[in-house]
DNA sequence: GGCACGCCGTAGACACTGTCTACTCTCTCT
DNA sequence: AGAGAGAGTAGACAGTGTCTACGGCGTGCC
């Protein structure tokens, strides 16, 4: 159910898979790419929901719960290609229903909030360097996903470059 | 042209575009899929000779070079926004019609090349290095094209990300 | 109690889409 | 001259998203 391919979201396939008739979900959802959003913002919620899980240990640094904020971020986006890929369709967010594009919100501040305490010396600006690493982040997830960063650096696991991207970031991780 | 959306990129809509019926483009693309493969590997050819042309100076650094291809990079995905979402789009590459996702190796070993000559120690694995690199420009670009980083960090200007991506990756730039 | 009114769902129409197939036209080669 | 291949047309088919008319159903009001 996770991934289908795109032709399972289909309106009036996702009506049957309801049980109802295909105009029932206008009832709820004015359009498609409404339904859609809807469904891209519980993706939103469930990686929060993972991420806070996960990374949301406060006895340890924030540097390890950085490196397990970014696995948990590839593990997601892996694990439910379909759904990671649906939350990131630039005709949802650029419709912006439902808030969809503020949604990562929190995330981000959470995601910032690590950064500024894992970064070594205060120069950077934290906001900055967490857009910049969230973007790693996310080109590892879309570029491992279909398979070219693979191809191109011949590395088979996924750790190494997550590894590079933190310590790029935030500097060595001996200090 | 370049950002239509993607109801324009429907098969009968290039065949009326082109002035033929629609079952024409079938002579020589056997599925829409093909067709769009074909037109996102035009893209790739497009972005390779973009690159090729503004980071191509010998005379220049290495990484200076890489500075202005991460530039173009980013130029790219802002100025072709539907082709450079097309070019990415899950389901080509996964068909992999054409060898696709070949088509962006040469780029690749381009970057690879730039990377190893501006890596301050020779330690790091340039592959690595450029792969994370890459996936940090991809990044950039997916993010900054809808929005999300720009509402994020309170910036409007991707020049900062971009270099604080490459000062990441590959050191500070007074060395 | 009767009844109007929302809410919810159904079903059909409409203009699209991608694919498949039968057909025509035109050019080339023998 | 005639056959065959290549290229394009046009119609059918199932499927899509949207729109509209219609039918139950319960609730509140007089």
């Amino acid at each position: 159910m996770a991934q289908e391919g795109t032709q399972a979201l289909s309106l009036r396939e996702i009506a049957r898979r309801a049980g109802v008739s295909h105009g029932a979900p206008r009832r709820y959802f004015p359009t498609h790419l409404a339904l859609l959003s809807a469904i891209a913002g519980e993706g939103f919620a469930d990686l929060a929901r993972k991420i806070a899980e996960e990374a949301g240990d406060h006895r340890a640094g924030p540097r390890d719960r950085l490196m397990v904020l970014g696995r948990s971020y590839l593990d997601f986006a892996r694990n439910h290609r379909g759904m990671f890929e649906l939350m990131f369709r630039h005709d949802l967010l650029e419709s912006n229903q439902l808030g969809l594009r503020e949604t990562s919100l929190p995330l981000f501040r959470f995601l910032v909030d690590l950064v500024a305490r894992a970064l070594p010396e205060p120069g950077a600006e934290p906001a900055v360097v967490a857009g910049a690493l969230w973007a790693n982040l996310h080109g590892i997830a879309q570029l491992w996903g279909w398979g070219s960063l693979q191809l191109a650096t011949g590395v088979d696991d996924v750790e190494p470059l997550l590894r590079a991207a933190l310590a790029a970031h935030l500097g060595p991780v001996d200090r």
